[in-house]
DNA sequence: TTGTAAGCGTTATCAT
DNA sequence: ATGATAACGCTTACAA
């Protein structure tokens, strides 16, 4: 069925060592053999095989890559970002959702091992001691995506998120809104959470504004859902808030739905601005001004990391540029 | 580093055949030596090389898949079952985005016969007499997901498309509305076009209702700004249009984010059902009626469909449910 | 320039 | 119940 090098070899007349030369083009042949031993593959329409070539190079140009969730739009987006780059690198990705479970994540790092993929991308999860010590025993390069480790020295690509916080806080008080309230992850989420409620506070406190614990709703989760409660609680809370950082688009998608259902009008009553640019930020009444997180370059850059690593290189951690994207969600006071 | 079937065979003083056995629990050993193998590969922490498994047994418990675009919505939901139900049998998948491109399309496949998967899955494209013939020259189970060949005899797995419409527009009609639009993809698209189109003309004409081709605007893509450019231009066309059906979510947002421009009110001016029900549906300004597909279960059953394949047995091309989805964007009249 | 042969880490077929 | 040993399809010294 699939022809081997050895067939190759037969219909050529040569050795398979010579086969294997010019498939990999090596020296050590006459360029009268090369043609023929090109012709004969072309026609018996030879593939070598990547799993033989994998057990003797060790090394099988696969990566393998952990997200909490597949279906997520976040996920998607980066992911397309590191099949793009990893193909045109000559690799594959194999993809695992882990569900954000500890039993499922444990047996994919089992799996990914005996596949013995080449490199590990550990998406936008918290690294535990168990999952670290699975890594060190695979010894393969791994690099974080959208997360960081303070206990463990792995590379890592992502936003500032403080920062970005920041810039979408001080977009609203440039705007002229001095009641601003947050919708937030949870503060014990040291990755998304803790980080952009500083980034608010931080230009909160130095426009002079009010900042009062009560003006930042946390959520158990960046969810539609948790927007759309979020916002009813937080503007009963402070009927006066003119302006509103959600700390994903999600959240703030669902903010907005609550709002067209209580007919607070958005951008005319509250401002909003979301964070991450998903494709959806675009699509929403109205459009959402929102905090854009290069996905796709982070996960084209986690690949380029996980490649220099593989080669010996150092890969240092990168922080990506944020960015203001205005649209419409937004209204000057 | 990687301990291999022969360190765990020195250190419990076994051959390695034996070792396999156990490994493979196949009979042919006593208890005890079975405990004793059981406790040197986990002493040594012994993982198995699926890829020299592979190698011999002609079998890599992987499956591929070809998506069109990995980063949209769809896909990501489609890819979340595929990945779920291929991992709880055992078997990993790698992704491949062909972007709709021919030469991409045909790099992936050599990479992934290369790779030697054992199954294709492949998802929402036309199926040209190209990869048709690399198909074949592979020789490994094939499903068609969202889409189906009528050249050729390939498995798939997709909703009627023609059903599906009709009941979007049947839903319409019972609403009491008359004057019905269409926002559709190419006529030319044979999967997800003419049957929509099809469908939408069926239950018009069943009620009787007017069945002009001007009523249909046709997108080249299923896209958000398509839909956006494509309510515009139908209204204009036909200000009396009392209620769309939207041949995609996209599609029905955009149309939704144009209406909200010229100022037309969802539902209360004219009702909106798209088609697929994506998670934005959801999320949209207002909530979007739809026709459900159901995306997870598809890649669900393309998994166990190549599974059964691989097994030698039948399997059966799929048409599961679709199921209207009733939320706020359709108003009684 | 070319070929022989020893692995790579398994499974499977024989013997014993 | 166990152990040699020949594959599996390839790469790579080492010979010639």
């Amino acid at each position: 069925m699939n022809p081997t090098i050895q067939d190759v070899a037969r219909l050529a007349n040569v050795s398979i060592a010579t086969v294997s030369r010019v498939l990999n083009n090596q020296p050590g042949y006459s360029e009268k053999t090369k043609q023929k031993v090109l012709e004969t593959i072309e026609e018996l329409g030879y593939q070598p095989n990547a799993i033989a070539r994998g057990l003797v190079n060790r090394k099988t140009s696969t990566i393998g890559v952990l997200f909490p969730s597949v279906s997520g739009l976040l996920s998607a987006e980066i992911l397309h970002g590191i099949e793009a780059k990893a193909h045109q690198h000559g690799n594959s990705v194999i993809v695992c959702n882990t569900a954000e479970n500890r039993e499922k994540t444990i047996k994919y790092l089992q799996v990914l091992r005996e596949k013995r993929v080449d490199g590990l991308i550990f998406v936008s999860e918290e690294v535990t001691e168990e999952y670290y010590e699975l890594f060190r025993g695979m010894d393969i390069p791994v690099v974080l995506v959208s997360t960081q480790s303070y206990q463990y020295p792995l590379p890592y690509v992502k936003v500032d998120d403080r920062h970005a916080a920041y810039a979408a806080t001080r977009h609203l008080i440039e705007e002229g809104h001095t009641k601003i309230g947050m919708i937030a992850g949870s503060p014990d989420d040291p990755i998304a959470g803790s980080p952009r409620i500083e980034g608010y506070r931080l230009a909160m406190r130095e426009a002079g504004r009010s900042l009062e614990d009560s003006l930042v709703e946390t959520c158990s989760s960046f969810q539609y859902n948790d927007g759309k409660s979020g916002f009813s609680s937080l503007m009963n809370r402070h009927p006066e808030l003119t302006a509103i950082f959600a700390a994903s688009d999600e959240l703030a998608i669902g903010a907005i739905s609550a709002a067209y259902k209580e007919s607070i009008r958005i951008p005319d009553d509250v401002s909003i601005v979301g964070y991450d640019n998903l494709l959806l930020a675009e699509m929403s009444v109205p459009p959402l001004t929102t905090i854009a997180q290069p996905f796709g370059r982070m996960g084209e850059r986690a690949v380029q990391m996980i490649i220099d690593l593989m080669n010996g290189e150092e890969a240092e951690s990168t922080i990506l540029p944020h960015e203001l994207v205005i649209r419409d969600s937004v209204k000057r006071r």
